[in-house]
DNA sequence: TGTATACAAATGCCAGACAATTAAATGCCT
DNA sequence: AGGCATTTAATTGTCTGGCATTTGTATACA
């Protein structure tokens, strides 16, 4: 059944799969060095060329970077948590921008996963995470800030929240949640009076995490999703009306 | 001071990078063909085997795929949630064994996120959710499984849970999230009697979101949290003690 | 009309070459 | 002997040109 598919597969992308696999399992462990592109086209019996274009989708993966000149190569790559967000980024803001996600199930599904952190946060958060959460909420206070920045400011504090849960696990996995939903968010044109509202929310928040009380910081939670999940659809029905204005002029 | 680095990007790097922004910007859709790859050559005044590189680096982040033939060629491709999830389970699986992350944090960050849908679950959970979870109850309380077996019905019936908060962006990034783990609670050797307790457990899980209570699902799935934490330091304790032993004989 | 064939366009793969880079070895001078 | 410049070797980066394979379409033929 599934092999009907696997058959086909280009060389380049065996070669791929069968390095990938000795990676994974730890046959191949940080900073080895693969043999070079020759000794892999011998190897393989493939041509230097397919070589290399398998090592292109290892490094597009970040699973292993090379360098030039002698004793260089091609070197397992440590991943690091900055990297591997990235790239759980870039695949989450794809699919969200390709599969027609509602601003509602994005919404619920961001604040649910925050909301996982409250708890830890409200234990572990230090001055320092306080600071910088309110350093954020200054700027967000400052008139004259476009929409994309102000929206990049937001998912910044929220950075914060989730790093105060201090695992870096969680922080991993919900920060590259938040910011894979920044696109969504930019939709928003947030109007003064709607920026005010959010610095207050985020201020009761940041309240909440000092305070250690965790119930409150998911209420203020509560209270931002329901603002937010308003100011996108009210975008949305604008959208959506203008759509139908102009598909059907008459 | 960033530009340092990026000066020295491959060419295939940069194409791929031009290609990618493409995408993600919309100037590119779902289904749309790329030019060919002379094409391509042509454009970026680069070599078809540099042009093949760089589809490459997008392919192995499923980002197009290529078909042969007249009418072929590179598609940018609509990115599914199973694709997706494959892709973070695979980034976050590598981050997970190249970071020596403590079993303590791993297990936290783990059952942190899935308490993020309790509260929906027990809104939302259809009778066929409750189905799937009591048959993976079953399947665990039979004697003879194998720990992996174990453990991958364990993974199944919590992939259940998430998916009963119907909300598949949520489903989406728990799912990848919770079966990234798997390989560090494949570690656990599973004895009769913690079987017993957990499949005890997962009962009880599964009646409360039967019964529609979050606040009772939240305290079975801390003890759940509790007792998975218990059995892993046994398993780190008795393998430090074997290491210790092994290094220092005398 | 229906089928077989030829064609065209595109990717998949290969061989060989040259350029660029870099660490190590070598040689030279002080 | 030590420090500096030069050469050398290994390796990746890139290009050229070509052949094989796949596949939709058009054409020719019965």
């Amino acid at each position: 059944m599934k092999s009907d598919k696997k058959t086909k597969a280009d060389l380049s992308a065996q070669i791929a799969k069968s390095i990938r696999d000795q990676i994974l399992s730890g046959a191949l462990l940080a900073d080895d060095r693969l043999p070079s592109e020759a000794e892999l086209a011998d190897q393989f019996s493939v041509s230097r060329p397919t070589v290399r274009e398998a090592l292109k989708r290892l490094a597009a993966q970040s699973l292993i970077r090379t360098e030039r000149g002698a004793f260089g190569g091609a070197f397992v790559r440590r991943l690091s948590y900055g990297e591997a967000r990235t790239q759980n980024i870039t695949t989450s803001t794809l699919l969200l921008s390709m599969n027609d996600v509602s601003f509602e199930v994005a919404c619920e599904a961001r604040y649910a996963m925050e909301r996982s952190c409250t708890v830890l946060a409200a234990e572990r958060r230090s001055e320092a995470h306080l600071d910088a959460m309110r350093a954020e909420i200054a700027r967000q206070a400052k008139p004259g800030l476009s929409d994309e920045t102000f929206c990049a400011s937001d998912v910044a504090l929220h950075r914060a929240l989730v790093d105060s849960a201090g695992n870096p696990v969680l922080s991993y996995q919900l920060a590259g949640a938040v910011e894979a939903m920044q696109p969504l968010m930019n939709m928003i044109t947030f109007t003064a009076r709607s920026r005010e509202r959010i610095v207050d929310l985020h201020s009761r928040l940041t309240d909440a995490l000092e305070a250690r009380q965790a119930g409150r910081a998911d209420a203020v939670l509560d209270e931002l999703q329901a603002y937010t999940l308003e100011l996108g659809q009210g975008v949305m029905a604008a959208r959506a009306a203008k759509a139908a204005q102009a598909t059907q002029p008459g």
